[in-house]
DNA sequence: ATGCTATGTTGCAGTTACTGCAACAGTTGT
DNA sequence: ACAACTGTTGCAGTAACTGCAACATAGCAT
């Protein structure tokens, strides 16, 4: 009975880039769930979605990136002038800094969100490549950071020295990109839901300010 | 001419595993450097190296490894023994937690080791490998925290609930994990040569202790 | 010396991910 | 009716990788 195949229509009719990419998506993640990513070829994803493999790689770059899903990880630029003026602590500001959006902004089916929260999780080549594509803003990152300290450390009248600003803001940066990973809950198998999301991004103020007394 | 070929003696001498994998191990990183990974293949290795493709694949998992030399990072148990006992701060005794060692414990020509750290540098597919291999052994990481930071709540008099615990010690894994990559210098482009290395090490646990106070 | 076994190399055929190119089909605007 | 645009497809090719079976060399036991 041909699962998968949604033949909606008798007369072909044509799809939108948008329409398309998205039953791949969801092909893809379904199929993930259900045999492990790394059991899913790009044909299996091809077939349950009813495109061609050239299809598939018009779409998405890569078999990572239909199920991550296009979505990139962007500064959001108000929320980045307003970060380099604020005082006080960082983390609040900086976590609003980065927001996930698709090439357009379209916004994401939460449900399906939660779903491929879920395929990641657990799949190291994933977590690695969302690990990639969090690399690629943290040059921008650290530069907001950067300011951002310079004109703290100014107006408190100690400013640091280029070499403490640019250390600093590097560690920062860094810091910042891998809790936003561990927010996500990528790392070493744990829970991707929404409600797992949630507390840990409620509680993490609290567990780094009882970490970081550990810590040094 | 034949110019990479280190057609050593005459008689068709036999090959020890680790010689035969520490040519190809060269070559890799040699043309790496030269033509950036990304325009290596797999075959120009093997052409560099004097093996069939199939002989360099008997030794390295992926092109990926041929580079990472089969290096994995490892949980150093003597020195996990120690610092689940130890009190303080974490941070130095968590560093030392880490070793990278090949399969066999074969320490690693500081040579080889710097150029091999440059080709990483900068390429963010062997930065994501060097992540996932980091995660094999976070799980590690935080079960190793989690004792810690019981026993010495438990003699501070003011333990900490299970689930304060549990994702305190996630947070500081993590924390602790992305140190690692920060150290050697894996992320967006710094340099990642022994001197700076040892600098980022060395300024580690002040910058941390500058930037943490920031943070919250 | 003879044969056994462990170690190491290789060729070959096959799979999977991915790319470039050229063709073709609806859709829309003139 | 025609052109321009958008989206889909087939096909041929490359690159990474795997399994299998064959073969060569070295060390070892008899």
């Amino acid at each position: 009975m041909s699962e998968g195949e949604v033949t909606v229509a008798e007369t072909t009719r044509r799809m939108s880039a948008k329409q398309t990419a998205a039953r791949i998506e969801l092909a893809a993640i379904d199929l993930a769930l259900e045999h492990g990513f790394g059991a899913v070829t790009v044909d299996m994803i091809c077939a349950q979605a009813g495109v061609s493999q050239r299809t598939f790689f018009n779409h998405f770059r890569t078999k990572e990136a239909a199920i991550l899903g296009n979505l990139h990880p962007v500064i959001d630029q108000r929320a980045a002038r307003e970060f380099v003026l604020a005082t006080g602590p960082l983390l609040p500001g900086a976590l609003m800094l980065v927001r996930l959006s698709g090439e357009d902004g379209t916004p994401d089916d939460p449900k399906l969100m939660a779903r491929r929260f879920r395929a990641i999780s657990g799949e190291p080549s994933l977590v690695a490549k969302q690990m990639e594509e969090l690399a690629h803003i943290e040059g921008e990152l650290v530069e907001i950071l950067s300011t951002r300290l310079r004109l703290e450390s100014e107006r408190a009248g100690t400013p640091l020295s280029p070499e403490a600003l640019e250390r600093q803001s590097a560690l920062c940066g860094h810091i910042l990109g891998s809790l936003m990973l561990y927010i996500n809950g990528f790392q070493h198998g744990r829970e991707s839901d929404p409600a797992a999301i949630a507390a840990r991004m409620r509680e993490l103020p609290t567990d780094i300010g009882a970490v970081l007394g550990k810590l040094v």
